[in-house]
DNA sequence: AGTTTCATATGG
DNA sequence: CTCGCCATATGAAACT
């Protein structure tokens, strides 16, 4: 069963039925409270799937009167996966750009995404901006569902479609919740963390007093008072005055040259990092009432996973995980799949040997005793390089032996990058479609075929290919990989926010191949049994069967930092 | 003064 | 031989 639902902005809404491809099964009925309809509905015995324009809209405000579901349709998602299929990556997707489009009408734009909103500021929601909705709009809803249903069944895989886009709509209901519950963050360990890296704040807003300090000492060693060492021209200079040329002032570059300020240069760089991205001004910004909340965007990424709107939720430096601590008497369970990518790249190639090496818990071992005598660093750096398309260094006679050795997994990811250094389009597994060439979109030249349309600018200079359709080749052939990855993450998530519904446990935090369930004492069993069936569940579901396991590292602890 | 790009860090 | 993929965020530097 289907039900279109729709907000009217002041807290009611409208509901109606529909069957599997849309077609209504009775009238819209305007209700007074949305979310209690909803929530009783949700308590019967067979809740309905959701179908709304969009998640972050309309299920915050569901979270907030206490509300979950289990399953939703989002339209505008689903548009966005249908138009990239379609190579018209970047279109609007708004229900009302779908009937447009269906109807040969001028297409509206959709809004400008918000800004990032840190949840101190600005509490006004989109509800309390927007203005009352007075027109139901199901049926415009259910008309935008009926024609992308069609359009589905036209895609390259209809049956594998349908799963990205139930994955992709999860998603969004986890992220939303994600958001919702934020991960529990002690203000009192994290500033007992800056203060110990940082020394005191400064009372005027200048650096901290161990940062002060250490400006100084570097400023003494290279004999240039009032040097400020977070200017990398300003410290790049006064290197060459003391006689050491650096090309950049990056750590790697620093690292290599023997300078008694080198180390405090360091220094200075990763605490000074901390202070400006993950300081005492964002926890201000971020943590509320013990938590941080960041915002989740799914499919934020061109490869499907997600990004955050501020809050840098998705690089926590690890020294400030530290602050990440479970409740008295919970725990944390970390769970995260190793070596995702080239076990994803065994499967979606279906090459015999690396499924074989894949099998295994550790696939570089494995990979190593099989064809690089046993040397494991090898091995991994040879693989990664095939993922990436690296052209030079040192391990390229090892890429060469993967080559010789793997030749159905290296052909899948070369022949992902010919498609794009040809100006083609290549898709994940469950057909999430990479975004056209930059220039193809400024010039709407998107090609109609997906493999093999010729690159409308080559290079005409001598030397070799075009750098920029190498770089799209490189792109291209990551694309089919960390796609296919990101939608075996959220899988796993699905099934993992399903299989906790009902305890006490919750899901509150979620970074591209790695997720923590905060939980009582007595649930870790329970909930480390749940991740490890969701991940089975999710190879299964994607891939069916096959040699290739997806196995994660779990480990329920007091405090994130004590993970892995 | 406001906006964009660069450099550098973090994460996967 | 930091190289090859995907990001966000900050402050400095360089612009309009």
């Amino acid at each position: 069963m289907l039900v279109a639902v729709a907000s009217d902005g002041t807290g009611g809404g409208w509901l109606r039925p529909a069957g599997g491809t849309g077609v209504p099964a009775g009238p819209a009925r305007r209700v007074p409270d949305l979310a209690g309809v909803v929530a009783q509905r949700e308590a019967a015995s067979d809740p309905p799937r959701w179908l709304w324009a969009s998640t972050p809209a309309l299920y915050q405000r569901l979270l907030a009167a206490g509300v979950r579901v289990a399953r939703c349709h989002d339209l505008e998602l689903t548009e966005a996966l249908l138009l990239g299929h379609a190579g018209r990556w970047g279109e609007p997707r708004s229900v009302a750009a779908v009937l447009a489009r269906r109807a040969g009408a001028a297409v509206p734009p959709d809004p400008p995404p918000p800004a990032p909103r840190p949840p101190g500021q600005a509490q006004e929601s989109l509800f309390d901006l927007a203005p009352p909705v007075t027109a139901d709009p199901t049926g415009d809803l259910l008309t935008g569902y009926a024609d992308q249903q069609e359009r589905t069944g036209r895609t390259a895989d209809p049956g594998r479609f349908r799963l990205l886009v139930a994955a992709e709509s999860a998603g969004a209901l986890a992220a939303a919740e994600l958001g919702h519950t934020g991960l529990p963050w002690r203000a009192d360990v994290h500033d007992g963390l800056l203060a110990e890296l940082l020394g005191p704040r400064s009372p005027v807003g200048g650096l901290p007093g161990r940062l002060a300090a250490l400006s100084a000492e570097i400023a003494a060693a290279l004999a240039a008072p009032g040097l400020h060492p977070d200017s990398p021209a300003e410290l790049r200079r006064a290197f060459a005055r003391a006689g050491v040329e650096v090309p950049d002032t990056r750590a790697w570059s620093l690292r290599r040259v023997d300078h008694p300020a080198v180390p405090l240069v360091l220094e200075f760089k990763e605490r000074y990092r901390i202070w400006t991205a993950h300081g005492w001004t964002w926890q201000e910004a971020w943590v509320r009432d013990g938590r941080f909340r960041p915002e989740y965007v799914p499919g934020g990424v061109v490869s499907g996973r997600w990004a955050t709107r501020g809050g840098g939720a998705l690089q926590i430096p690890k020294p400030v995980r530290r602050a990440v601590v479970a409740d008295p008497g919970w725990r944390l369970v970390v769970a995260d799949a190793g070596q995702l990518e080239p076990r994803i790249l065994a499967a979606v190639s279906g090459d015999p040997r690396l499924a074989a090496a894949a099998a295994a818990g550790d696939l570089y071992a494995a990979l190593a005793a099989e064809s690089f005598d046993g040397d494991r660093a090898r091995a991994k750096l040879a693989l990664l390089g095939a993922m990436y398309g690296q052209t030079g260094g040192s391990a390229l006679p090892a890429i060469a032996v993967l080559r010789r050795q793997y030749p159905t997994a290296w052909q899948y990811v070369e022949r992902a990058a010919r498609t794009g250094e040809a100006g083609g389009l290549v898709r994940s597994w469950l057909g999430r479609t990479c975004p056209p060439a930059a220039r193809l979109v400024a010039t709407g030249q998107v090609p109609g075929e997906l493999a093999g349309a010729a690159d409308p600018d080559p290079d005409p200079a001598a030397g070799g290919p075009d750098p920029r359709a190498r770089a799209r080749g490189r792109f291209t052939r990551n694309f089919v990989i960390q796609a296919t990855a990101a939608e075996w993450a959220v899988t796993l998530l699905a099934y993992l926010r399903a299989e906790l519904a009902g305890r006490a446990a919750e899901l509150v935090f979620f970074q591209h191949d790695e997720v923590l369930v905060h939980c009582p004492e007595r649930e870790v069993e329970a909930v480390t049994g749940a991740v490890h069936e969701a991940a089975a569940r999710a190879g299964q579901l994607l891939f069916g069967p096959t040699r290739v396991r997806f196995p994660l590292d779990v480990a329920a602890v007091r405090c994130y930092a004590d993970a892995a």
